[in-house]
DNA sequence: ATGCATGAGGG
DNA sequence: CCTCATGCATA
């Protein structure tokens, strides 16, 4: 055992149908998604505003094959703008994490009125998370005004999310509802996954890139709006046997963190061995590296709240320059 | 909020 | 097989 799924593929739910054909094969998956998001809403007390209607589109990246993650091709979208992306294979940033925030769980969402803007910029250019190299760099655009439009810096990005979940918050919205919003909006659904994982910075450069736009729009949108009714409608078309999660083991984990640590990408036949001898699966073990090595990538580095020298919280009364960037 | 997973696209 | 964008399922 040792996890709580060894090898089989679980076949929830197959119902073939429709949403509202069989009256009663249409609650499985949608029972699931429901469920999530109550749960989301309750936390926030939702206020209402469910967008409808679907759309299936994804303008997939088109940009694809980059040398460097953090060098290259500022967006892949719009149009191909004459950056300065000056492209040089750097090393990829390895964990340079320093004063970084810390992790607390609060799900005191909406409770926090709040009323302090985030208007601490990152005074001189030092953000809290390490910057690109070889970004900011474009300094002959003679203005840079605009909030969408040209590459965002990592700090401009950092800026966005955090008004941007402030802003969320404040209208009453889950993350989930923002993700179905920008689908009928712009016919580009996404999950509360990736809404979280762009408030928290967890994607890639480019991704955060590509995505400010859209919530920057919805953002627009939804205080403009504030207070129309929208219909609430669901989309159920799931039909896709996916493997259980497999519960990795904490012992089992540090054994791959330290591999990680030596070889970041190790060859088919590593794996295999390593695979091996942890008693997991070959392709459990592939796709661990596999996730492990986007997460290095992310904008918010990896590991998290450096162990060790934390404060403790209930003093720190003088000063407190930056809040907590997660939530 | 996150861990493991899927899939498209590129070699 | 890898990278990357994304998300279901879960803690």
């Amino acid at each position: 055992m040792a996890t709580t799924a060894s090898s089989h593929y679980n076949i929830l739910t197959s119902s073939p149908s429709i949403v509202h054909s069989e009256p009663g094969s249409m609650q499985q998956a949608t029972a699931y998604r429901d469920a999530q998001t109550l749960l989301q809403s309750d936390y926030s007390l939702q206020s209402n505003s469910h967008p409808l209607s679907h759309a299936h589109q994804w303008i997939t990246a088109l940009s694809h094959g980059e040398g460097g993650p953090w060098s290259s091709s500022p967006l892949g979208e719009q149009d191909i703008k004459p950056a300065v992306n000056l492209q040089h294979q750097t090393r990829p940033p390895h964990l340079v994490h320093q004063t970084h925030g810390n992790h607390h769980d609060s799900r005191a969402w909406r409770t926090t009125t709040a009323a302090h803007i985030p208007s601490m910029a990152t005074s001189n250019g030092q953000s809290l998370i390490y910057s690109q190299p070889g970004f900011s760099h474009q300094s002959h655009q003679s203005h840079h005004d605009h909030s969408d439009e040209d590459t965002p810096t990592s700090d401009d990005l950092e800026q966005f999310a955090k008004q941007f979940k402030q802003r969320r918050i404040k209208l009453g919205f889950t993350q989930a509802d923002v993700g179905l919003a920008l689908g009928t909006l712009y016919g580009n659904v996404f999950s509360q996954t990736t809404i979280c994982r762009f408030e928290a910075l967890q994607l890639s450069f480019k991704n955060m890139c590509k995505l400010k736009p859209l919530l920057n729009k919805w953002l627009e949108e939804a205080d403009s709006t504030s207070g129309s009714p929208t219909s609430l409608d669901k989309i159920a078309a799931q039909g896709r046997k996916r493997k259980k999660r497999t519960s990795i083991e904490v012992s089992v984990k540090g054994a791959l963190e330290s591999h990680f640590l030596k070889c970041p990408k190790p060859a088919a036949s590593e794996i295999t061995s390593l695979a091996d001898s942890l008693q997991l699966e070959k392709e459990v073990v592939r796709v661990w590296f596999c996730n492990r090595r986007q997460k290095e990538k992310r904008m918010t580095p990896p590991g998290g709240p450096l162990p060790g020298t934390e404060d403790v919280y209930g003093d720190t009364p003088p000063h407190h320059g930056v809040q907590t960037p997660v939530q």
